[in-house]
DNA sequence: AACTGTGGCCTGTCGA
DNA sequence: TCGACAGGCCACAGTT
């Protein structure tokens, strides 16, 4: 009997039943349940675009001689739609299975006429929801008939489509079931090995609660299948792990081999498989890997588990039990030690657990949003978030995709920064444009689908000409990332709007929020998208254009504010610091909005700011008290920690005791205790990533050899992983001949006078010495410092 | 996703 | 052969 049936899209994937594909919906409906919806009447197609003046019934003929009976065609049709913005015909091909497409594609892309052949690299299920305009995380209603629950599966019920299911107006998701792991494995020769070494713990949270499983001894195999009967029997929603997709997952599989243990974890019994982006996919369920979404934590220099939970305030890291991975195999052998790796090993899956939902509302927002499903959404890259996004807009308008294509890296110009007055400021204003790029996409229509080409006339007054490079681009009609960023800025103004109705600490609240921040990300990254090459919509003069632009507005910018009688600091691509003065700043913003139709924003107001020579670094105290410390060294994380406190303590007695004679004290008695070894080896350590494979690298570079003797001592390095050593004693003049990863040095084979004079000193004098101190100063004698009116007025 | 910019250190080159 | 210098490699941060 037909019936209406409102459901929450959780996973995607499609199936081919006798010769018939079938798209699943896994989702959940508003009272809890488990439910699959199968939809029968999709069938996948592509484009072939024919070359100019071919005869088009002679081409549909050709591709009908091309047919092959065991994979039939089912319509070619002439359809009208636009590619780069150009009128075109074309030919659909539908199949009658997704399988079919590659060979047909290939086929079809043979025959002398095509000039192309066209999304027929579009995944079915991602065909599915691009058209018919459903999205991962979104409600909707659709008419089914509800259909017998086949054996082995896990829902309260199956049911086949009877239409497409339409979105429906309900924001909140509905309760999911949350499971979130950590295996620790038996690691007595350096890196585990899933050949040899067992898995000895699998820790999980389900829902709050936490469990500890472990292995009998050294055999985990009954811990394998209670892991499986557990998962089947919670039977949640959401799956999490921290690095899962990369090592507990591939671990587990490879373990559950040798063992013969079937992981039949998914909704529908089959186990975990390699999909998309790197990450794995569970049936049914979306498994998501918290360490994508820490890549994005500019602010956690040390992508552990344990500092992304310090870090959100999850699991803070001096309550919880710490245990060096190294030791993980000598603590299991230890009787007296076990029950504190037991609590190790839980302590990390509560941790998982927390930044799970911390992260979980975020993902689930911006699924919604880019159309990308749950369980990839936050594995694939900004670039592909942007892309599955454009995509859905030039299917609404009838544009289409270009194909992925392979090119070469094509730099262009970017931003204009300005070299900053240096020395210390007093009153500083910081006046920011909000959204510069994708307004000024908007104002001048760039777009791939409105560029003119050299070669093509374009009336003056229809076109708008990109100053420095030339390039032009049509008045009308609005290109595509026009209408996709017009889109993102109304949806965000409209959320903001209704979040203003709300207290902050209204759950609603909090939705919006999340989803307000999605659409912000997915803005602020168009531009970026642009200049990618990678992607399908590139086009060089697009990003050139828009950064000519971007320079234009700033200089235009700057030229006002001089003319308004504002003294300008220093600026950086869509910002400019003046000195400030009320009214003159409240007209100045004015002018520039009238004059640029761009909204400028006066962002904060810095008591005393300090710059030096060099642009992209300055230090500024807020009205608050607060200090900001930008492009220092003290902020990034390449240098030790001692240097990076040493250069934030200096910059503090400046900014805000404005004693230099104290900030030279401070810095020569930190330089003593380095002398004298009084400073814990900890805060000597250099941090370094290893951004590929050791032997890639042209030169010897420090956390290069320091990572040779890491590998040499059997320790197992990946790239993107963080090397920490420290400078020592020894014959080299090289640095890089002179390190030793920070496990194996000791305090006494420390280089002192590599830190006091290349970390300490260095960083103290990078301020100190626009207030006439020298090096020599700080590391020898007693010489006082003349204290001296260093305010700039 | 892009470019801009800083700055350490390595390494090749050039002049003495 | 040695030291100084310059250019390049490298990592990271900041702006969008």
């Amino acid at each position: 009997m037909p019936q209406k049936l409102v459901f929450w899209l959780l996973d995607i994937n499609y199936d081919v039943e006798s010769k018939t594909p079938v798209v699943n919906m896994w989702g959940l409906t508003e009272d809890g349940k488990k439910v699959l919806v199968k939809d029968y009447s999709f069938r996948p197609y592509f484009y072939v675009l024919p070359k100019m003046g071919v005869d088009l019934s002679k081409a549909v003929k050709d591709i009908k001689l091309l047919e092959d009976p065991a994979e039939p065609i089912i319509s070619i049709d002439l359809v009208d739609k636009k590619y780069f913005g150009k009128p075109v015909k074309a030919i659909k091909v539908t199949c009658l299975i997704p399988q079919s497409v590659p060979s047909y594609r290939e086929k079809i892309g043979r025959l002398s006429w095509v000039e192309d052949v066209l999304e027929a690299d579009i995944r079915f299920y991602m065909r599915y929801l691009i058209d018919n305009g459903v999205n991962p995380c979104d409600w909707h209603e659709v008419e089914v008939e509800e259909e017998k629950v086949p054996p082995g599966f896990e829902l309260d019920a199956v049911y086949r489509a009877l239409s497409r299911p339409q979105p429906i107006l309900k924001d909140e998701p509905p309760p999911l079931k949350v499971l979130s792991f950590d295996i620790e494995c038996y690691n007595k020769a350096g890196s585990p090995v899933a050949q040899r070494d067992p898995i000895i713990i699998i820790s999980l949270v389900a829902n709050g609660e936490s469990k500890v499983m472990t292995a009998n001894d050294h055999d985990d195999s009954s811990l394998l299948k209670e892991f499986v009967e557990y998962i089947q029997k919670f039977d949640p929603d959401i799956i999490s792990g921290y690095n899962s997709n990369h090592f507990d997952w591939p671990y587990i599989q490879a373990r559950a081999k040798l063992h013969g243990v079937k992981l039949k974890v998914s909704r529908e019994l089959t186990e975990p498989h390699q999909s998309v982006y790197g990450h794995i996919s569970i049936v049914g369920r979306a498994n998501i890997d918290l360490y994508d979404y820490a890549e994005d934590l500019m602010d956690v220099k040390i992508k552990t588990l344990e500092n992304v939970a310090d870090y959100l305030g999850v699991m803070p890291k001096d309550k919880r039990i710490l245990i060096d991975y190294i030791d993980i195999a000598s603590y299991w052998d230890d009787p007296s030690k076990r029950d504190l790796l037991k609590r190790y090993a839980e302590e990390d899956a509560v941790s998982a657990y927390g930044i799970t939902m911390e992260v979980l509302p975020f993902a689930i927002q911006l699924s919604r949003l880019t159309g990308v499903p749950l369980d990839q959404v936050l594995a694939a890259s900004v670039g592909f978030r942007v892309e599955w996004y454009l995509m859905r807009v030039a299917y609404r308008e009838g544009e289409l995709v270009p194909n992925r294509v392979e090119r070469k890296y094509e730099p262009y110009r970017g931003g204009l920064v300005l070299k900053p007055k240096e020395g210390l400021h007093e009153n500083i204003a910081v006046l920011d444009f909000s959204a510069m790029y994708p307004h000024l996409m908007i104002k001048y229509n760039i777009g791939f689908d409105t560029y003119v080409p050299p070669e093509e006339s374009c009336n003056p007054d229809e076109c708008y000409v990109a100053p420095e490079v030339g390039h032009r681009f049509r008045t009308h009609p609005p290109s595509l990332y026009r209408k996709a960023l017009e889109k993102l800025l109304e949806l965000r103004k409209a959320i903001r709007d209704e979040m203003k109705k709300l207290d902050p600490k209204d759950p609603y609240y909090i939705l919006l929020d999340n989803r307000q921040r999605a659409v912000k990300t997915m803005t602020n990254a168009m531009y970026g998208y642009l200049g990618w090459t990678g992607a399908r919509f590139y086009l060089k003069p697009c990003a050139e254009a828009t950064a000519a632009y971007g320079r234009q507005t700033i200089m235009k910018t700057i030229k006002m504010a001089k003319e308004m009688g504002l003294n300008v600091i220093y600026g950086d691509t869509d910002s400019i610091f003046v000195k400030y003065d009320e009214s003159k700043v409240r007209a100045f913003i004015e002018r520039v909005e009238k004059e640029l139709g761009l909204e400028i924003k006066l962002e904060k107001i810095y008591k005393v700011c300090f710059f030096t020579e060099a642009a992209k670094k300055y230090a500024g105290l807020t009205i608050d008290g607060r200090i900001d410390v930008v492009g220092f060294e003290a902020v990034r994380g390449d240098w030790c920690s001692l240097a990076q406190e040493v250069q934030s303590k200096v910059l503090e007695l400046i900014l805000v005791k404005k004693n230099v004679q104290a900030a030279i004290n401070y810095v020569k008695d930190v330089i003593n205790k380095v002398r004298s070894g009084k400073v814990d080896i900890k805060d000597l350590v250099i941090w370094k990533t290893l951004s590929k494979s050791l032997d890639e690298y042209e030169v010897e570079a420090a956390h290069v050899q320091a990572a040779r003797q890491l590998l040499a001592a059997g320790h197992r390095l990946e790239v993107g992983d963080k090397i920490g050593f420290v400078v020592v004693k020894g014959a080299s003049e090289k640095i890089s001949g002179r390190v030793k990863p920070y496990i194996f040095a000791s305090m006494d084979e420390i280089d002192k006078e590599y830190y006091a004079r290349k970390q300490i000193a260095a960083l103290a004098l990078r301020i100190l010495k626009y207030f006439g101190v020298s090096e020599e100063q700080l590391l020898t004698g007693v010489k006082q410092a003349s204290l001296f009116d260093f305010l700039r007025r």
